[in-house]
DNA sequence: GTTCTTGCAAAACTTTTGCAGCAGT
DNA sequence: ACTGCTGCAAAAGTTTTGCAAGAAC
């Protein structure tokens, strides 16, 4: 794992498995699902280690957190642009991609506010509020 | 407080402090700063109190509740679409009005999605990331 | 060999709940 | 009077922290 080398990051067993397993997912989980997943692959792991990685991944800019709609957290090791749909009933989280102009004209829009002169602003992220199919079907 | 006798609730001096008190903010306080600014106020709530309340006026439709960065939970009492501004570093809610214009493309933009064909979607929220003028001075 | 990491258990925090007494209708 | 509300204390749930043993460099 050179992504964790060039961050001065140890490559340990548990965060190699944490981080490969965040990137062979879209499915946004959150540190429980995270742990259940690991051991499921056989990686014995502590909460504490998933808890403690997680917050040295997102300290790295190597994982994005999400505030869940539920209080939990959630992990996403997709650092690339995009936004995000959320379930309002079981906190499910899909992934979005605007159209390219749809993107630009926010971005142009949220950097000329004037409510915003004052702030350094780092991303615009777009949040789109519903019921998945699931939850949808009841 | 005819907003909420329309809802059915009670207008108890707690809910109806509360809500006032929401109804003359911008500033998007969690549960913790709700009590503390009715404290100062000189309306002495529990803690149980106002998180009974909140939950009440959230389902009731008189509250919107963000997922704070921080894990908190924040409330918002103006229910008229807008966007927000969330400081990385101090975790602060300020309200953004985009273009009408803009908002309009958005809209338009996630309806049509392909990948959202299956959701049964409610609403679209923007969220602004960076640091607010405090926290961008050091 | 030194420094960082793990993982257990305990602590810290936010939020929810049980329930007896009280207030609103 | 009836029903809903308050507020304390206890419980539940997530995340953090202290620390001794172990792994990475």
């Amino acid at each position: 794992m050179a992504l964790l080398h060039s961050r001065g990051l140890r490559t340990t067993k548990a965060r190699v498995q944490l981080l490969t397993h965040l990137l062979g997912t879209t499915a946004h989980p959150s540190a429980e699902q995270i742990t259940a997943g690991l051991r499921e692959a056989g990686v014995e792991v502590g909460v504490a280690t998933v808890y403690q990685n997680l917050n040295r991944l997102v300290d790295a800019g190597l994982v994005r957190r999400m505030s869940g709609s539920d209080g939990r957290s959630r992990f996403d090791a997709d650092m690339s642009p995009h936004d995000h749909a959320v379930c309002e009933s079981c906190g499910r989280i899909a992934d979005v991609d605007l159209e390219p102009g749809v993107r630009r004209a926010l971005d142009r829009a949220t950097a000329g506010d004037r409510h915003l002169e004052t702030w350094l602003l780092t991303r615009t992220a777009v949040e789109v509020h519903g019921l998945c199919p699931e939850c949808r079907a009841h």
